[in-house]
DNA sequence: AACCAAATGGTAAAGATATGCAAGTAGCTT
DNA sequence: AAGCTACTTGCATATCTTTACCATTTGGTT
């Protein structure tokens, strides 16, 4: 919490109930929350809050360098109060995000590129994989899941008849 | 683009006239194109083509192993046509995505956690930083980016006219 | 040549994020 | 303590990306 005043005041920037409350919702999970979701959390403190003021706080804290947005595949971003190096255990089902600490990680070997053209600030490991629930259902879901296509397909010619999408 | 047919015929899916021109268009590119990128390039070809069906297509090949999405912050997904191991450098200003490979990075050692908890499949290193465009427009850009805020308001003396225009 | 499952196309919808402007607020200055 | 001013918030709207429905067409087999 010192770290958010702080860098509030360093840029001279007023410190607003809202974002307060973000960064105190942001704060309080550890789940990588999707703007929304924390759109949801504030709500039940400051009702009246805008779902775009949220956006933009988020926003506006990623500059500040209060919080990551961290890369996940699917569409919402997820927001992760960012404290020291960590990493990531994505779900390729369900997308729960989990975090790594693992001391070997955090001195990895940098890519060996000339700095003039790419100059790297920090890195971040993204282990993907499926969770023990996912697990579990994937298991049965795995059954109807490809309903064994048309298999048989003897290998006979395959004839890339390329045409133009006939009229 | 063998691995294009073998993986139709191994399942028996058809091979239709759409699905071979967006597998063409990702083979020759490398920068990681978003769907809609994908869209525009196919649409040379087939004109008439759905923007529903290369997003379509896009999760099919996914499926089926023939590309990867790529994890990216922002909001359109990446499509990449590379399946050996590879990491990424990516700019923080303008979003580029450059592959890395470097034989060090494909030998990490992997957390220590229960299997029967998180099974992870791979991983893959995310480096972000500034590309050497970015680099030059942002050391350019950055004196209009922040405007010193408020620190040095001696009430009467700065005025800083990037205000929106009077009423 | 005929058949069948799967793919395609078009519109519209849903979800997430960005933008423009009027009004409110935090924090400095007096 | 009161005032000032830039930053912030709220709201409505626009944009962008991705998805849903369903009639029709196509690919591959027999």
């Amino acid at each position: 919490m010192d770290r958010f005043f702080a860098a509030h005041r360093e840029r001279g920037l007023p410190v607003t109930t809202q974002r307060r409350a973000v960064f105190e919702a942001i704060l309080g999970r550890s789940d990588h929350p999707t703007a929304e979701q924390l759109y949801d959390a504030v709500r039940r403190q400051l009702p009246q809050i805008s779902r775009m003021t949220v956006h933009r706080i988020l926003g506006a804290f990623v500059s500040l360098g209060l919080v990551a947005r961290t890369p996940h595949p699917g569409s919402a971003a997820r927001f992760d109060p960012k404290l020291d190096q960590h990493h990531h255990l994505v779900c390729l089902d369900c997308g729960r995000i989990i975090d790594v600490e693992d001391p070997r990680l955090n001195r990895l070997p940098w890519p060996d590129i000339n700095p003039r053209e790419f100059q790297i600030e920090d890195y971040h490991v993204h282990f993907r994989g499926r969770c023990a629930g996912c697990r579990q259902s994937s298991k049965a879901a795995r059954v109807g899941q490809k309903p064994a296509a048309r298999l048989a397909l003897s290998s006979k010619s395959i004839k890339p008849g390329l045409k133009k999408a006939a009229p």
